[in-house]
Formats: structure tokens, sequence, C-alpha cells
DNA sequence: CTTACTGTATTATTTGCTTAATACAGTAGT
DNA sequence: ACTACTGTATTAAGCAAATAATACAGTAAG
């Protein structure tokens, strides 16, 4: 067995913006690798190093986006053995619920902020998503 | 005429967050209030001092925001006397749309990276207006 | 003309994010 | 036991954004 090694999916690129903090995006990426299976409950993560040579960022950058999503309760730490997902489903679902909100209320929020009306954000979604389909 | 001056609505508050630049948050509002007619075509703006007063923020900051609205055109200066807002009715009807669609876009783009269909999205929308409307 | 206001420019300092280069202690597999 | 891998910590450096304190030239109004 000389480690074919359980290569496991790249998860979509790590496309960085330089327009915020490189952190925060990596939590953001990680969040929705949760969210949407990439890595399941009890999944052990990639290494630091390996993740922070995938993304081209620093260790040390890594480290502090997963050191925050510990601090929320996505991931836990074995000591000196890795990273691991929440086994947490509850706590899996309500963070998905609870960024889709943002998401929504966020769009919402702009849209009026621009001074389009209910109606009108409503209408223009309808007709993206119809053009999106043809 | 002892000068009641005109005094402008103060056009919303300033509300800036510390997790991106302060310069571009201040643009996309300035950007907004040409968009929602807060200040309309060929408007006298307030000073650079005066608007860095009222959103609390160093007199440079808002220096650099203007002259990157102007460097696309939005707003213009008259060499030491003031700064006006376009008078191009096409290029602020641009810019709504764009903004418009930048935020659809990434909605939508939002959501799908969270795993919701364009269906599941679409009603979820529907159910926040109807619920905000009753 | 004088005064008060424009935009603009300059220099210095601080803060937060990122990179870089190491180092260390604990664990797993051989 | 040895080796290779974990997470973690430390220190130094660079960079961009933001603040602060000025200064200057042109305009408008008295």
């Amino acid at each position: 067995m000389d480690s074919i090694q359980h290569i496991k999916q790249p998860a979509g690129e790590w496309k960085l913006a330089s327009d915020r903090p490189v952190f925060i995006q990596i939590m953001e990426k990680l969040k929705r690798d949760i969210i949407t299976g990439v890595y399941g409950p009890g999944d052990k993560l990639p290494s630091v190093r390996d993740l922070a040579g995938e993304a081209a960022v620093n260790p040390n950058t890594m480290q502090r986006a997963f050191s925050e999503l510990e601090r929320e309760g996505l991931v836990y730490t074995k000591r000196t053995n890795g990273r691991f997902i929440t086994e947490d489903l509850n706590m899996i679902e309500q963070l998905k619920e609870q960024m889709a909100l943002n998401a929504i209320t966020g769009f919402l929020n702009s849209m009026q902020q621009l001074g389009f009306s209910k109606e009108e954000t409503f209408m223009l979604i309808k007709e993206t998503l119809e053009e999106e389909t043809k």
C-alpha cells in the first residue's frame, strides 16, 4: 500500500479576490464545502500545509481561517492528529439556513437601496431565472 | 437672502463596516445616492471636509473615494469651486442597471454555491417577499 | 482687498492582513 | 525506535488602508 492516499476532490477552485481579507474568503469557501457535502460530518480535513499549498496562501493564513472556524464550532481538532468536520448535523443545517438567509436579506436590501420595489425586484429575479433556463 | 442654504437631506447614514476598505464603501453609498436621486444631475456636492466630518472619516479617505468616482465619470470638479454630479442621465441609468445586475447575479451565484437550485432560490425569494408584505 | 471656502498635495504614523522562515511537541505507521 | 506527518507558536518583514497635521492655489462673497 504505498500510499495512493485517498486524494480528496480538489473541492472547487480557490479563486481568492484581493478586495477582502483572504482568511475570511477561505472561511466562506470551507463553509460552503461543509454545507454542500464536499466535506461530510466527521470527515478528516487535509492538513493546513496541504490546503495552504492548494490555495496558494501562507500556512499561517490558512491556520487563521481554521482557528476562526473552530471558534464557531464547525470543525474540531485532534491535537496533533488532524482536523475534522463537526458531526453536529443540526449545526450544519443551521449554517446553511443562516447563510441562505443572509444572502437573501442582503440581496433584498441592496435592491431596495438601489430604489427597486419588492415587485420590481421579484420580476427581475424571475426574468433572470427564466432567461438562464433557456 | 442670508443663506438658508438649501440644506440637503443627510442622505441616510454612513454605517461603514471594517471588513472592507472604507473608501470603497463610500463610493458605493454615493453611487446609491446618485441612482436614487438624493443627489440629482448637476447638483453641487457638499465639500470633502464636510462629508468627511459627516461620515466620520479622514478627509483624505473621502477625497480618495471622490477621485475614483471622478475617474469613472460620475462626478466632475470645478477646480476650486466644488464637485458636481454628472449631467449625463444615460450614465446614471446605466449605473443603476449595472449595479442591479451585479446584485442579482451575485445573489444567484451565492445561492447556487450553497446548493440551492434555481427553483428553490425562486421559492425562497417569493416566500420572503410575501412574508414581508404581511 | 480680505476672508472663508473650494480641491489638492505632502509627509509621517498606525493598524491589520499577509508572507516568510523557523521551531516544537504529540501522533501514526513502519 | 524511527520517520513523517499533525497542529501550533514565534518573530520579522512588507504592504495597503486609514488617520493626522499641514500646506498651497484658486474662487466667491463681503
